[in-house]
DNA sequence: ATTACAATTGATAAAGATTATCAATAGACG
DNA sequence: CGTCTATTGATAATCTTTATCAATTGTAAT
């Protein structure tokens, strides 16, 4: 089941957060898009709706829904922030199209017998990990190079 | 076998680029050092060798390195730059300390399946990946909470 | 509804990181 | 040694992100 911005609306009074529409309106924009945006394009798109709104407080929102995990980051190489909405509730992880920055994203990676052969062999007590693949899109690859 | 600044800079020539002090000393920097810098922290250690080196030439020569592939950077979320010398040369990931930082490296992931697997599954055609763990290192796990 | 309080916001400035420009310099090679 | 071109450093210009602080606005109690 997919997290809706109401949905996560509760959440965030769960947390003892207000709910204020400038959060709404992050909220609606990073729900509304498949891919991923980086701050300014959230910025942009918000103030659409809700012209008023900062640039500061879509860093301040986009930061506590990540602390709350509800939004994920993006860490494509060349542009280092950028959100997407967090799918379902299991871990997942990304495939990014290098010419036009479509994100897909994919489940069952598999890595938890590596971390714990990491663990062992380096002593590292791993808590986490950033899979990403790179590569062209359906709809890039097709493009004749220039 | 390890890549040497002295063969790095005959790799240099071999593309037909210039070796230069500068160059050089970048060179000597990261292939001193352990871990992954950050452009900032070679700059401070390039100067202390090469004192009228500048700040912009850092970021040309590692722009230049990360082309020719002989230095690798390191992706960690909070400080989306910074580089290490190229590990043999196999492909390999990091393991990274979210507590110091500390960079170790490891080979061997075995996601070739995977790769594959999304390639069909989505269209994509995959080309590379990027992998990260996140942990404590042995030293910072011994450290006691404040 | 009204009120009171604390969280939140927006404007602004400050700090940092990266890139562009361009004249001066210094390798490489004959 | 001299020429040619790549490279450099200083400076400024852009961006991106964070800090500050007074004004505003949710929220929950009344």
């Amino acid at each position: 089941m997919r997290l809706t911005a109401n949905k996560i609306a509760g959440i965030l009074r769960e947390h003892g957060y207000k709910l204020t529409p400038q959060r709404h309106a992050v909220l609606r924009v990073i729900a509304s898009s498949h891919d991923h945006l980086t701050p300014e394009a959230i910025y942009e798109k918000a103030r659409s709706k809700n012209p008023d709104i900062g640039l500061v407080t879509i860093y301040r929102t986009l930061e506590l829904l990540s602390k709350l995990n509800l939004v994920c980051r993006v860490h494509v190489p060349h542009g280092c922030r950028s959100y997407m909405m967090r799918r379902p509730t299991e871990h997942h992880h990304h495939l990014v199209c290098s010419s036009c920055g479509k994100v897909a994203d994919f489940a069952g990676c598999a890595l938890t017998e590596l971390a714990q052969r990491l663990s062992n062999e380096t002593g590292f007590d791993v808590n986490g990990h950033l899979l990403e693949f790179y590569g062209l899109c359906p709809d890039c690859r097709t493009v004749t190079p220039v």
